[in-house]
This record gives C-alpha cells, structure tokens and sequence, in this order.
DNA sequence: GTCATATATACTCATAAAGGAATATACCTG
DNA sequence: CAGGTATATTCCTTTATGAGTATATATGAC
C-alpha cells in the first residue's frame, strides 16, 4: 500500500453509484440484477461500476449459470476497511443508503435470479 | 453529513498532489510558497489545489501579510478525520509522503516567507 | 443447433478535472 | 503614488470520467 494505491481506493469511492453498490454489498453478495434492480439503475452503469470496482480489487465476482455474483473482497488494506465500516456507519443516517437497503430487504434475492448467493 | 458529502470528501482525497497537501498540514500550517517548494511543484498547481481543499471545507486560511497560511479544519467531520488519521499513518511507509515531511523538516517554515504560521 | 436471459464491451458524446501560461489581485515598503 | 513579492484567477488544452445506445458474449433450456 502506497501513496497511488491510496488515490486509487479513493478514485473507487468517489462515485455515488459506487458508494451505493458498496454499501448494498456490505450486507450480502448480490448478483448484478439485483443490484440494478435496488439501485433503480440501467444495466450497463451498473455494470460497468462493477467492473471498475473490480479492476481496482474491491470487489470480486463469480459466475453462478447465468449470473454474476459479486461480493467485497477480502482485502488487507486497512483504509478500505476502514471505509467500508465508515459506509455502514452512514448507511443508517443517509437517506439514499438507507432507502436502498430497505429496498434490498424488501427484495427476495434468494429468488427469482440467484440461488442463495452468499 | 450525507452520502453527497462523503462522496465529495473522497473527491477531495482522490488526487496525490492534495494528499501530499494534506500530509505536509497534518504537521503544521504553512504557506503556499513552502508547500510549493516542499513538494517541488508549480505555484499555480499548488493554489488550484488549495483552492479546491478549501472550496470543500478540507482546509482554512488566514493571511499574514504577504501569505496566506493553510491549516487543516477544524471539522466535525469523522470520515475526514479518520482519513487524515490513516494518511498519518501511512507517511511513515509510504516513498513519496516520507520524503516530502523530510524536505519539510529540513525547511525552516519559520524563516524565510512566514513567521511561525502555527 | 436456436432462443432467451444475464452480463460485458465498444463506441460515442458531454462534462469535469488537471495542468500550464499569462494576468490580476492583495499586501508591504518606501 | 511606484515597485516588489505572494497568491489567485482566467483562459486554454489535454485527458479522464460518466452515461447512453447498440452490440457482443456466456450460459442454460430445449
């Protein structure tokens, strides 16, 4: 971890799409259609945050048939974390973050696409 | 504070030369002309820089005299203030963070332009 | 193989950000 | 007032970023 790494993970979290994608994933592994669906955000801006979010290992995906499902790396780097933790701490004020996680929950993502994807 | 916020603060963080800003006034208020000389970069770069941090509330300044004095804000701020907290932290590891506090502390910020800015 | 679904990528456009050169402003000295 | 120094701002160019449309790829069902 170096001074450009620390840009980077800076660069990841200064999209709110991407705040809102991180803050969604800090409670459980989703596939991108759900994401989208919450999000209330077309396909490909989803997609491709999560793709940038990926190139930059902060988050990792798997394939389950036809879905991707991503989820939080588990990372090594401290100020990330530290991030994240700070995220859900304002996860419960905001009220962006806390309209999608009432979203999420009100969402069946064991169903209709992903399998149980946690 | 909400999720437009935050996502400004990381705006803030997201550029080395603005890191490298606020790793030098994590140790001490200083102006422009020693930051400038301390991290070997233009005049102009180095106020747009400062003019950004301070249009978001990152830094203050007060003018003595001819300079203007930069400082770190006071925030009520927990996300900044952890962050500045982990950049303190990596200064000590990091190439680029620990070479710019060696040129500072071989700089007598007393001397030369400012009177003892802090 | 075809078809449908989920996701990713390419291309394009609009906007933002970063940097440099030149100029303006603010302050001090005399 | 003029002249010098420190800093800010304007204008311009280049590059990066975000979003949309259309298209491509991957998988599963049949």
């Amino acid at each position: 971890m170096n001074s450009e790494d620390l840009c980077q993970v800076y660069r990841c979290l200064c999209d709110l799409t991407r705040l809102r994608i991180l803050n969604l994933l800090g409670e459980d592994a989703l596939c991108v259609c759900h994401i989208q669906q919450v999000l209330g955000e077309s396909q490909v801006k989803i997609s491709k945050h999560l793709a940038y979010l990926k190139s930059h290992h902060l988050v990792e995906s798997e394939r389950r048939a036809n879905w991707m499902i991503y989820r939080i790396c588990n990372t090594a780097n401290p100020i990330l974390e530290e991030n994240l933790k700070c995220l859900q701490d304002l996860s419960s004020e905001d009220p962006v973050f806390m309209a999608d996680l009432k979203r999420l929950r009100a969402t069946d993502t064991s169903a209709a696409c992903c399998p149980t994807a946690s």
